[in-house]
RNA sequence: GGCCGCUUGGUGAAAUUGGCAGACACGCAAGACUUAGGAUCUUGUGCCGAGAGGCGUCGGGGUUCGAGUCCCCGAGCGGCCA
């Protein structure tokens, strides 16, 4: 045979496997199942990028592993296809988004099949499918049909809500808004991103610096209805059910930081002069807390019950409900203005701690209930509407944006909390009110409660007030209910329509579209160019289907498009039954393959797409769908691959060199000298023009300019982007797969290197001339492959192999299995008798690694049929163990000397062998053995004085 | 600014999870084969030292018979959030 050319091996293969359909994966698992899951690609118009390979290389790997010991395997594959790219290339060109998304998405589709994965083809889909986009809308519209039982924690149908008497008095028109407010979909104003230069809405990945970034146009942030999921009602099950995954911890903070979940109190501050106090006091004592805030008091959420005593004034965001009421008539007008002003700010710009603080005073006053003292009442954008109550007790000394605001405004701040002792100087600075302190102490100036330690006094304080009908424990979250809507064209259409009176106007009633009308598709625009309004773009569809005609109704349409997060939310379940023209998945299939084993993708998606795919799958949980309470049990992130190592130097403007020390990132973008200097200019030196010097990389001819060394990520822009197609051509598909997982852990960020994807081809050529005969034109085997019994040693040597690669396998270590491979390989090499049977099973530990030269080997060896299911090698403990063991003999923890003993000789014999050691016996020699540590089959220790 | 992670030869890394630091690969050097080499094979390769030997896992401290691994403090780099 001739040498090994993987541009015959490779296509040979796939094109076996495709047309033996060999990773078809049955309808139902057979005995044990494995769903092995990968974050589905965007198809862009890029292609393939060197980074989706690792994570699917993974995989793949763990899959044929599996089958090979006889699970059912589940491993699909689809594409994630709305997104701006194509809906901007379709404004650009004016031809429709699906024509590019599905050019791309052939282009993913041909890449990934020529890096060999065992996808089971036959279950791809696009979220941008027409038949996927229906059940997208039907999940959607279980949302709408769902409301959350507080006192279930668990999604109902909403034909379950209890409708209230007084509610259902008022009429069915009353009982459907009782309705809408709580459906876990609902309408809301939300602001968005206008941009009046480009006419359209913009996502807030487009808007950098409230500039668009196209253009760099400015935006406006406007209010729009807008669709909104209630995922705020899952927080509590979504912090809780984390327990349940088995996922990096760092990810699983990642989300619970993001729900943000708060214990604290609310407490209600009164309004009115100071003398009216305690008649409210004992009225309140008497009524106990109201379910909902009252208008003779302002209702606050703390979660430092235990500052009360230092709050000294309050503030509430600006579109808090009570703001005009507060507003006095001398403070009215720049009250207004200054919330004019806010609305313009996303709230993000609004909690910048850099920014210096505003605000506006209302006028009014309130009382503090423990003090009895009355507190002015601010507006500031830094508090916001949509958390807590809208509405904060301002302790200065212990928070640091009210301690700004009171320096900013002059107002008074009252120390609370006593550091203590070991704060040391700046103590007095914080007892003095001079110095902000957020820390835990014990409380001062603070009544009854002064010397309680701060857990202890928020008990008391939260406890006493709650008794007193003045406040109650509370739960809050940071998680905020999702935006759900967008104005764009190229996203699933809502499936809803509005109902018209006989005016044509909105009754402000939404009905759902029925099951069997589904799906609603996009409708045909003549181009996708902006219309200029903020609403959604799918208003320039014409009336035909904006406003159609059912049952002799007059409707509109919903205009809005889903997010492109919609369809990343339940892909996983429709892989499962990616045909089934009567349900999303049949619920037995759903509990045959369900939870997906392991979800392999980056950490870019750790909070966003894994928390709203996992509210998803709790409402279809609440709801009867699915039967696992969540999605994917175990998950693992692969790091990023970035270019190959560059060393980069800098010189001044006259070309004179300059040391990447003396050299730092200018803020408008690239480099100047330190401390504000000129401007410098970086340039790519060679790698033969540096040498290490110490532990920094210098010039060769210049010692003593140093040059930074440093790999950075793949971009365009810097010109180091590694192209798959071009890396196949070069080295084959089993040399890309292998090297990707040769670089180190699959977790980790590691840079690319083309020498090395040259030494593990180098491997596989080794792998080949140790089995086939490459001077030979035909299929022939070495001649050192012969059909004959191992020698001890080759067993050891294998089965020591089939150990390390089964152990790393599982493990996901496939970095030192591959090692070990190549361990095996340089000694098969050397041996000029190879085992026909040794070589057999070697080649089934390589297959899930290089599968195209296992599958070719395998033929090679005498096998007509694929080794995709060939019985994964069994390691025999017999084989593993040497008779003799080198042991090595420390005195004081240092090594001193080794010695060989019978691989099982007990602790005893161990000692007696390492002091009969002449060096350790010469070392001993005179000394006085304090201890003797001695673990058998590992080590000897010797204590000495 | 907050949170998380990382730091081991010239380079990517390994270390049975507290027990011989540097497996494997790249690179480099020498040699063999060869008309040729970006092929293949062999040998060597942490640092200092002629050697015996000593030193060595970012820096400092601690726990331990024993620390790359565990704990504390610090530095640098990276990621995410703000």
């Amino acid at each position: 045979m001739p040498r090994y050319n993987p541009a015959l091996v490779e296509p040979k293969w796939q094109q076996f496997w495709e047309r033996e359909k060999t990773f078809a994966t049955p309808e139902f698992p057979v005995g044990e199942k494995l769903y092995v899951l990968d974050m589905f690609p965007y198809p862009s118009g890029e292609g393939l990028h060197v980074g989706h390979p690792e994570g699917y290389t993974a995989t793949d790997i763990v899959c044929r592993f599996a089958r090979m010991r006889g699970k059912s395997v589940l491993h699909p594959m689809g594409f994630d296809a709305f997104g701006l790219p194509a809906e901007e290339h379709a404004i650009k060109t004016n031809t429709h988004p699906k024509i590019k998304t599905d050019s791309n998405i052939a282009t993913f589709r041909r890449q990934l099949k020529m890096l060999g994965f065992s996808y089971d083809w036959d279950r791809e889909l696009a979220t941008t499918d027409i038949e996927y986009v229906r059940w997208t809308q039907w999940i959607f519209l279980l949302l709408f049909d769902s409301w959350f039982d507080e006192q279930q924690q668990r999604g109902r149908p909403i034909a379950e809500l209890p409708i209230p008497p007084a509610v259902a008095a008022a009429g069915a028109d009353a009982v459907r808004r009782y309705q809408d407010e709580r459906r876990l979909a609902y309408q809301g104003e939300a602001l968005v991103n206008w941009c009046p230069a480009l006419g359209t809405v913009l996502a807030n990945e487009e808007v950098i610096d409230g500039k668009s970034e196209r253009g760099g146009h400015p935006v406006e942030r406007r209010p729009l209805r807008q669709w909104m999921l209630r995922i705020t009602a899952y927080a509590e099950r979504l912090q809780q059910d984390l327990e349940l995954v088995e996922w990096p911890d760092s990810t699983k903070k990642l989300q619970a930081d993001w729900i943000g979940r708060s214990t604290g109190a609310e407490v209600d501050f009164p309004l009115g002069s100071v003398d009216e106090f305690a008649a409210w006091r004992s009225a309140r004592t008497a009524s106990g807390f109201p379910v909902k805030p009252a208008t003779d008091s302002l209702r606050i959420y703390t979660t430092r019950p235990d500052t009360l005593f230092g709050a000294t004034y309050m503030v509430i965001a600006p579109e808090h409900p009570s703001v005009a009421r507060l507003a006095t008539p001398q403070q009215l007008a720049a009250v207004e203005a200054y919330c004019q002003k806010a609305a313009a700010k996303s709230d993000r710009e609004r909690q910048e701690e850099t920014r210096v603080k505003t605000g506006v005073f209302t006028g009014s006053y309130a009382i503090n209930p423990v003090t009895g003292q009355p507190i002015p009442v601010w507006i500031a954008d830094y508090v916001l509407a949509n958390y807590g109550t809208g509405a904060i007790m301002a302790v200065p000394a212990h928070d640091a944006r009210d301690y700004e605001f009171a320096k900013q405004f002059a107002l008074p701040i009252v120390a609370v909390v006593d550091p203590g002792e070991a704060y040391g100087d700046a103590r007095s600075a914080v007892l003095a009110g001079r110095e902000c302190y957020t820390g835990l102490g014990v409380a001062t100036h603070s009544g009854a409660y002064d010397g309680l330690p701060t857990d202890e006094i928020k008990q008391r304080v939260t406890a006493d007030l709650a008794a007193a009908g003045l406040a109650r424990p509370a739960v809050n979250f940071k998680l905020r209910d999702w935006l759900f809507s967008r104005q764009r064209f190229w996203g699933e259409p809502f499936p809803l329509l509005h109902e018209l009176d006989a005016n044509g106007q909105l009754t402000g009633f939404v009905r759902a579209m029925p099951e069997s009308q589904l799906p609603v598709a996009l409708p045909h625009l003549d181009d996708y160019k902006p219309h200029g309004r903020p609403e959604p773009l799918l208003t320039k569809a014409g009336d035909a289907w904006l406003r159609p005609l059912i049952d002799g109704m007059r409707f509109e349409r919903e205009a809005n498009t889903m997010p492109q997060w919609a369809g990343s939310c339940w892909y996983y379940l429709r892989f499962i039954d990616p045909r089934n023209g009567t349900a999303f998945v049949d619920r037995e299939k759903e509990r045959a393959w369900m939870p997906v084993d392991l979800y392999v993708g980056g950490a870019e998606h750790a909070v966003l797409h894994l928390l709203y795919a996992r509210f998803w799958h709790k409402v279809l949980f609440d709801r009867g769908y699915v039967s696992t309470p969540e999605p994917f049990r175990r998950l693992v992130h692969q790091g990023m691959i970035l270019g190959e190592i560059e060393f980069t130097g800098y010189r001044l403007a006259g070309g004179e060199a300059i040391s990447a020390s003396d050299v730092e990132e200018s803020p408008q973008g690239g480099f100047r000298r330190k401390g504000g200097g000129e401007a410098v200019d970086s340039y790519k030196v060679a790698a033969d023009q540096v040498e290490k010097s110490g532990d920094v990389f210098v010039l060769k001819d210049q010692p003593s300019i140093r040059v930074d060394s440093r790999a950075h990520k793949m971009s365009k822009a810097r010109g180091n982007v590694v192209n798959p197609d071009a890396i196949v051509k070069e080295y084959g598909a089993d040399a890309l797969r292998l090297y990707e997982m040769f670089m180190g852990p699959l977790e980790a960020v590691k840079p690319w290197s083309m020498s090395g994807v040259s030494g593990v081809r180098g491997f596989l050529d080794r792998v080949w001339r140790m089995m086939i005969d490459d001077r030979s034109e035909l299929a022939t085997l070495n001649p050192a492959v012969q059909d004959v019994e191992p020698t001890r040693e080759q067993n050891q040597v294998l089965h020591r192999t089939i150990y390390a690669v089964t152990r790393g396998t599982d493990r996901l270590e496939f970095n030192t299995s591959i090692a070990r491979m190549m361990e095996f390989v340089n000694f098969f090499t050397k041996e000029a008798v190879r085992p026909k049977s040794v070589m057999e099973r070697f080649t089934l530990l390589l297959a899930p690694y290089a599968p195209h030269i296992a599958e070719e080997l395998w033929e090679a060896l005498g096998h007509s049929s694929s080794l995709a299911y060939a019985p994964w090698p069994g390691c025999e403990e017999a084989h593993l163990k040497d008779d003799t063991l080198e042991i090595p003999v420390q005195i004081l923890g240092k090594l001193r000397g080794k010695i060989v003993v019978a691989a099982d000789a007990s602790a005893e014999t161990l000692e007696a062998a390492a002091r009969a050691e002449p060096r350790i016996a010469e070392l001993l020699a005179g000394k006085t053995i304090v201890k003797t540590v001695v673990v058998p089959g590992r080590m000897v220790n010797f204590v000495i004085r």
